[in-house]
DNA sequence: CAGCGAACTTATCACCGATAGAGTTTGCAA
DNA sequence: TTGCAAACTCTATCGGTGATAAGTTCGCTG
């Protein structure tokens, strides 16, 4: 009879994720690979709903370790490198991007949303623009990377405009701040 | 024995859509409500993929019947009101963000969306620039109406920020123009 | 009428999320 | 040390899902 935890079954969920996507991620397959039986899953969690959203806070978790900005920083840099890091995480796993739409801030990354929004407001922009524009830039990143990891498989047909991603991204929040500038 | 054809399937599949959403949504209840057996859906589409790729791009047909800019509309307007069309008809039907995200554009989509491209550029806008704007505004878009029609149930959790998505949106799209502008 | 293909049916598969309820293990208290 | 309760897992089973195979009917064309 192997035993599990909470914090173990999320680790294997993040782990069969990347390695079959979301659509082919199921309790039976996880129960297997943790060496338990499938219902026993519902003794750690409720419904499949509750699980996937411990998966996201849990890959969203690096986000975390990234230090908030100081005072003293530049805020256009910081502004950049935040959405930079974002985007990074939420590419990190298979169908990041699916897996963390449509999920609310838990009480920390709130907490952490409003120290952002303070430093904004600390380094001379007006509230409205600061909300503003941390609202447009995370929905952006979102759609982005949904995008990206979208159809991995069919290639592009054959016209094939073939998007550099990064570069596609790195522009965009550069249009974005650009825009906050002509503001001042 | 009814006989259907593929525009009837897609038609009952988009009422069905907005009632049940995309979760909700079987090829058994849409053969219930087609009143014809479940396998008989796929004599008309080989995967339910395709069903939905259909349904997808019918969603988007309103978009063909909107007027393509001419060489001496205001660009800006343009661009502000053509990502306003995009988005309310991506909310036109119950998860329609979420139908439409990771489906490539057909050949009719591709052709209008040069035919925008080459508008933006005849009003003097870099080519580069031109392409960047129209990706990060759609890529905007599609992350805007995603979550905004996600967690269509459960309230804000009581500390409720109450976004305003409509206000969001549209000056999400004059941030993106005023990048635009300061880059001249 | 014969025949042929398009459209639909019945039957069935493997898989899925979820629940009920009984069994087991663990830790702590008497 | 015994005993009990809570934590954890098991077996069995439910209704629902996407998909396939094989047979049947419809409607047109020769």
């Amino acid at each position: 009879m192997t035993k599990v935890n909470k914090q173990q079954v999320v680790d294997e969920a993040l782990a069969l994720l990347d390695e079959v996507g979301l659509d082919g991620f199921s309790t039976r397959r996880l129960a297997q690979r943790l060496g338990v039986e499938q219902p026993t899953l519902y003794w750690h969690f409720k419904r499949k709903e509750d699980l996937l959203t411990a998966m996201a806070e849990a890959a969203l978790e690096p986000l975390g370790a990234i230090a908030l900005p100081s005072p003293g920083d530049d805020w256009q840099q910081w502004f950049i490198e935040n959405y930079r890091s974002f985007r990074r995480i939420l590419l990190q796993h298979r169908d990041g991007a699916r897996l963390h739409a449509g999920t609310f801030p838990n009480a920390e990354g709130f907490d952490r949303l409003s120290r952002k929004f303070a430093f904004l407001a600390e380094s001379g922009l007006p509230e409205q623009d600061a909300r503003l524009a941390m609202l447009t830039a995370s929905r952006f990143t979102i759609g982005s990377t949904l995008e990206e990891q979208s159809h991995p498989g069919a290639e592009v047909p054959d016209d094939a405009p073939a998007i550099d991603h990064d570069k596609a991204f790195e522009e965009g929040l550069r249009l974005l701040v650009d825009g906050l500038n002509r503001r001042h």
